[in-house]
DNA sequence: TTGTGAAAAGCTAACGGTTAGGGTTATGTT
DNA sequence: AACATAACCCTAACCGTTAGCTTTTCACAA
């Protein structure tokens, strides 16, 4: 299924993470906008076309594991064990991203996210991209009929848990309190089938 | 306790009207992204650094009304009838912001901002900041004694009802779907008590 | 009226993210 | 060996935005 990767691809795959790690080296050192697409691609040593050509933009660079959470998201409703309800998985699967960002190595990177207006956009509108995968997801599980709106309004109310846990004290009992909301607001969506 | 206002004021006010407005036309003309700055201070006869000192930035031509909806959404909180519940009050208000964004003279300008991805993202962050200020009325009526994160998580799913309705086939259906598992969610949030 | 301070608007030049255009090198393939 | 192409480089530019500074316009008081 994957066969070992040529030259090429792999050469491919260390400038990308050549300038990701450049990037992020120096965005923490010297703050986000202190720093300019220049001078990331001076210190990676490559042309800033290539920096581009790798990421969509400045901000992509800070966001790598973007396509991870989506597809972990997308992966806790379809791969739930049979018969499971969809609540608890989804739970589960914030509590897991937000332990994620919380952890002590990738604190100095969500500091930096918090800080940086850009960077906080930026990461709304990922946000908003990975809550409408997630409701696809929903809707397309044939154990769950509910409707597209109700789909899509739990699916939001997920990442809002996972978005305001984040910002939260305690973390991990927000992501609790939270769910009690949603798994009440899930429930009546399922009583008037 | 206002003024007839002096002619200065008239005169900036008008200003920033005709900036506005011609921006808005020229925008819903040819397109947000084919129309630049300068193209919008030469029809408007002023210079670029004038359209920058009455608008923070070129999204924020098409969101005039930006302060009108915050403050709605306070007021819905603060002045509603003495003893009144607070859900009745929010849903009525975000069915008028609902009416109001899908009336057929706005159409054209939410359609812009629909097919214009930067106008997406700066609408985004915009209902975040709208949710935070809700969370904050919320949070600071004697009558609902909740707790931050339950007033911060109402305060988002209520804006996620507007955003969401407004995408929606049947936009006043919507509402009414979203804020029944909204009260769902709220309910359980007293019962603590 | 006239002078004065300040707000509003203007001009120029620049910065920083982003892209187009067109060229060079390295790699995989025939 | 020869070709096609992916990856990369360079230059120059576009566009939103801002800084620095000058000019105009208004409000108000001497």
């Amino acid at each position: 299924m994957t066969e070992p990767p040529g030259r090429r691809e792999r050469k491919k795959a260390a400038t990308r993470r050549k300038i990701a790690d450049t990037a992020l080296r120096l965005f923490l050192e010297r703050g986000y906008d202190a720093v300019g697409i220049r001078d990331v691609a001076a210190a990676a040593d490559v042309a800033v076309t290539t920096v581009f050509a790798h990421f969509a933009s400045k901000e992509a660079l800070v966001f790598e594991q973007d396509e991870d959470f989506e597809r972990g998201l997308i992966r806790a409703v379809t791969d739930r064990a049979p018969h499971e309800p969809l609540m608890p998985a989804l739970r589960r699967e914030i509590h897991a991203l937000v332990r994620h960002c919380t952890a002590d190595d990738a604190a100095p990177v969500w500091r930096l996210v918090e800080e940086t207006p850009a960077l906080r956009e930026y990461d709304e509108s990922m946000r908003l991209r990975h809550a409408a995968s997630l409701a696809t997801a929903i809707a397309a599980d044939p154990e769950l009929s509910r409707t597209a709106t109700a789909c899509r309004t739990i699916a939001r109310f997920a990442i809002d848990a996972y978005s305001l846990a984040r910002e939260a004290d305690d973390p991990e009992a927000a992501v609790d309190e939270i769910f009690g909301m949603i798994e009440a607001a899930w429930e009546v969506t399922g009583s008037a089938a």
